[in-house]
DNA sequence: CGTATCATGTAAGGGGTTACATGATTCT
DNA sequence: AGAATCATGTAACCCCTTACATGATACG
């Protein structure tokens, strides 16, 4: 259970409740990874059922009371042995990598509209990282530990973005030029900032 | 079913069994999705059953008959509409970097040659990308069409490759320097050439 | 008192992985 | 005949997505 672990990492950082998790794994966490509330509520379950984590209920003065999960000692046992199995290799599915290859049997102009919403997208998500690194390691070259870890961590998505934007700036170069009609019907500028 | 429009992608192409789709699958086509063939025979059951697929047997003289399926007007006119409907943005999920941030709860050597690993998998298939690159499209220039839109898509996967590459790279150089073993029990060479 | 938000869940179905099964053909 | 390969499939299980459900607290 790749999330399950995924989970043990984050409550090894910080203890926390399901909406809390979800929460960090739409910022932090979710550089290369993501969950729902729904899944994550499940996963608790099982793991504490296995004994991997405890469970206390936490009251709020003006919330609902909510349940916060920590690691017990088998979970980190557990957490640990994971950590040293032999990875299976990483898969990267693209579903517009299969429209832009497939763009000859389908509506061209359309297709160049997905690659520019997806160019658009890819965008704010570098602008993002690069922001929270800016902001919160300012000094990469003092860091160790955790959170040497969590900045290498974050380098990778601002590389694996930067990558994204490149060849998508670099299809959508060739086919401007390549069709460059004289009444431009294009539903966007690639030229604007990012959001 | 994302799978299942990547088939009728690849139908379009060249009408194809299950057997000769999952190797297509480890070639060209695979830059950003895989599919085993049991996954593949399941698919294509299910589009035949809409009306998206014909198949014929056809027999063969030195091998057991093999079933030929391509794609219809209607398994056509789908795709048609699937390839102009709005894509949801690709999600990247990766197990490496779920270990790599948590590598403070393990065993940080372990983390390390599992880094080393994975480096050298992603220069393999790197140098793999642009040996196609250069073996079937030496003048990209020229391209026009399906060949142009292979290409692309093959550049794509030669750009996420590389961002791999250097991500690692970057991981790997830090530690190399932080840590400074006076006994190297390192168990691979970085410096050595992919294979 | 009705609405919005917080927090926790259940259920159904799609999609993918792994292990296993079956028949045909070629090679030794 | 026995082993290897080709080609097609079944079944069980896990993971993820989507839609729906429930109770508690705050706001107007």
């Amino acid at each position: 259970m790749p999330l399950g672990h995924a989970l043990l990492v984050a409550l090894s950082e910080q203890p926390s409740s399901g909406v809390d998790l979800a929460k960090r794994f739409d910022k932090s966490i979710g550089y290369f990874w993501n969950a729902t509330h729904q899944q994550i509520y499940k996963l608790l379950g099982q793991m504490e059922a296995k004994g991997w984590l405890d469970c206390t209920e936490v009251a709020q003065s003006d919330r609902p009371t909510k349940k916060v999960y920590s690691v017990t000692a088998a979970g980190a046992a557990e957490l640990h042995e994971w950590l040293s199995a032999p990875t299976p290799p990483d898969l990267y599915r693209s579903v517009l990598a299969t429209k832009l290859r497939g763009a000859t049997f389908g509506d061209r102009q359309a297709i160049l509209g997905e690659a520019e919403n997806a160019l658009a997208d890819y965008r704010a998500r570098l602008a993002h990282f690069e922001f929270l690194a800016k902001r919160d390691y300012p000094e990469p070259e003092a860091l160790t530990g955790l959170e040497l870890d969590q900045y290498l961590v974050l380098r990778g998505g601002i590389l694996m973005q930067t990558a994204l934007v490149d060849w998508l700036t670099e299809y959508l170069d060739v086919y401007d030029t390549a069709t460059d009609l004289p009444t431009s019907d294009r539903t966007s500028d690639r030229t604007e900032d990012p959001a």
